[in-house]
DNA sequence: GCGATCGATAACTCATTGGCTATTGATGAA
DNA sequence: TTCATCAATAGCCAATGAGTTATCGATCGC
């Protein structure tokens, strides 16, 4: 399978998707007409943006009645914290190794 | 000023790019022949890649002779992290008003 | 000085994708 | 039952952008 992050770049890269997946962090709950007031593009836009964010996980939907409710996943960021974390990382361990050779270097 | 998060995420969506990116974070400075060795695309595509880091603030370069030598700007990446914590921080918001809101109805 | 290498730019192609309108299936209200 | 609303799908279009080859200025080694 693909790196988990990879999806999370690809889907969050776009601003429209993006803000819809933020409205859903700060408001919670959410049914796509509520969601289409906002977002400044089409019904069917949302919707397939909505379809994509439900790909990568970022959100679930729960249907009621003729009403679809989305909600945000946030354990699905998780890979991108990891991602962030490693890469900053990396500069640690490379300091440490540094570190190693001058104290090597001391003795 | 446009979101410091947005060229974040644009930038990083490419899986090329984000590679070149995730090497200079590995093993500190390369030379653009370096990363067009394991880059798997042709020169003038790491050339424009490295352009784009760069424009994002995610790299830097060094001018030394005829060669130029890039190296990842990890400071660069707090936007991404803090945008990350406003996300989860926006649900911890929402659960304290909850929980405001039932001890208010408890007494 | 001369040929070779480094890295950026130009000009182009092609696939991807975000947007639209139209439509349809499903549910709710009258 | 009938009409309206919700949300997803289909089909299309235009813009974006990642890749290519060709080239060019600059620097190094001989």
């Amino acid at each position: 399978m693909p790196q988990p992050h990879e999806i999370l770049f690809r889907t969050l890269a776009d601003p429209t998707r993006r803000a819809i997946f933020e409205r859903l962090c700060r408001d919670g709950d959410q049914t796509v007409v509520a969601l289409t007031a906002r977002a400044g593009v089409s019904q069917p836009a949302v919707s397939k943006h909505l379809g994509v964010l439900k790909q990568a996980g970022l959100v679930r939907d729960r249907h009621e009645g003729r009403n679809t409710h989305y909600s945000a996943e946030l354990g699905a960021l998780a890979p991108l914290i990891d991602w962030t974390n490693q890469m900053t990382g990396f500069w640690k361990s490379r300091f440490d190794d540094l570190e190693d050779l001058l104290k090597r270097m001391d003795q």
